[in-house]
DNA sequence: TTAATGTTTGACAAATTTGTTAAACAAAGA
DNA sequence: TCTTTGTTTAACAAATTTGTCAAACATTAA
């Protein structure tokens, strides 16, 4: 077979994420992956030599599909206004799919006191933080440090998704109330980020 | 010596809180830590008795944090307003110091399906809750679920500073320039979420 | 069918990390 | 001083986790 059988090896890599990026279980073994999957360990190792090389290569795809929503997003003749839209429906479900997922970024990063980070190029960051500026030039929204403004989106967007469980105990919120809380902040989050409607 | 001797115990458990909170390696084994603390790995047996029983009070003492912080900056006869700036400023300030208190936390309570979390009780977050509602009847504030104004606030201080070594990444901006960002974010923060002045 | 190639498995080895023990050491009181 | 108690250390044992290997198995092409 020339080409190569991505059956095995996309199931364990796209179990290793759930576990991360849904689950938030951080520290789970090879064993636990690949019970996970239901496939032997033996199998982890084989396709991806290393845990080591497993943890990597999730992170990098991590890094790549989020630097792909950013660019995919920013593009197009949308209207600003629209396209903001579009990046909180579109994130926000992503996160609630895998809220822990720049968790795990994190933590990896300073793990290895290595920024893998900035391959998320200034190409569609920048780009990004123009179209802002010329928003706030507009009037459209306040006027601020375009990276605050960027901060603020990502914070209200990821957060409360990422302390989920410390969220609900604090505030005593069921799982289901949580839920419509979360889908309810799509709009909230759009109104506070552009207010003058 | 009837009265137990802090020294050596005291300095373990601040270095672990160092390593997590302040530097979020959430991977530190025994080891890690008593090199830090410049001690034998032998004497986090001795004082914890196990590596989990460690996690757990830290874990606890955390949260003991949290909740003294949020009782203590809710009572007294400042105005919201105040309370609010008093809030944004010593929260801020712990979270420069510690910014992945929050996310250890979190990770902690993932990795043994238990909230631990709850503990914080309503006795302190319900009051919060309440002056909230309050500050809304008046119309000082947005009009919202409660719950919704402090996620709001809490996601605007603890993301940036969480997620610093991505947020640099992302948008190249040097540790200085964060510094200044991130000391720029107290007054942000409060014309955002407090916004007729 | 047979050979070749790729996949899966269990058994094993190595490495890492945690936990235990006994002995050395230090400080304080009788 | 001597004893007692608490602290620190090194050596060791146990447990966990990662990584290797050869053999079994499956699939495809000649």
């Amino acid at each position: 077979m020339s080409i190569k059988d991505k059956g095995t090896e996309q199931l364990i890599k796209d179990t290793a994420k759930r576990i991360f990026f849904a689950e938030g279980k951080l520290h789970a073994t090879t064993q636990d992956i690949a019970d996970a999957a239901g496939v032997n360990r033996t199998l982890v190792h084989y396709y991806f030599r290393s845990r080591k090389l497993l943890f990597e290569q999730v992170t990098q795809e991590a890094l790549d599909e989020l630097r792909q929503l950013m660019s995919t997003l920013f593009v197009g003749k949308l209207s600003f206004k629209e396209k903001l839209k579009k990046l909180i429906n579109v994130f926000m479900d992503e996160t609630m799919a895998y809220p822990y997922r720049e968790l795990f970024l994190i933590t990896e990063t300073n793990r290895h006191d290595q920024v893998h980070a900035d391959q998320v190029h200034d190409s569609h960051v920048k780009p990004f933080l123009n179209d802002i500026q010329e928003e706030m030039d507009k009037g459209n929204i306040k006027a601020m440090d375009p990276r605050h403004f960027m901060m603020n989106l990502f914070s209200l967007m990821a957060y409360p998704l990422l302390s989920g469980t410390l969220s609900k105990g604090f505030m005593r919120i069921s799982d289901s109330e949580y839920v419509k809380l979360m889908k309810q902040r799509k709009q909230l989050i759009f109104e506070m980020i552009y207010p003058n409607k």
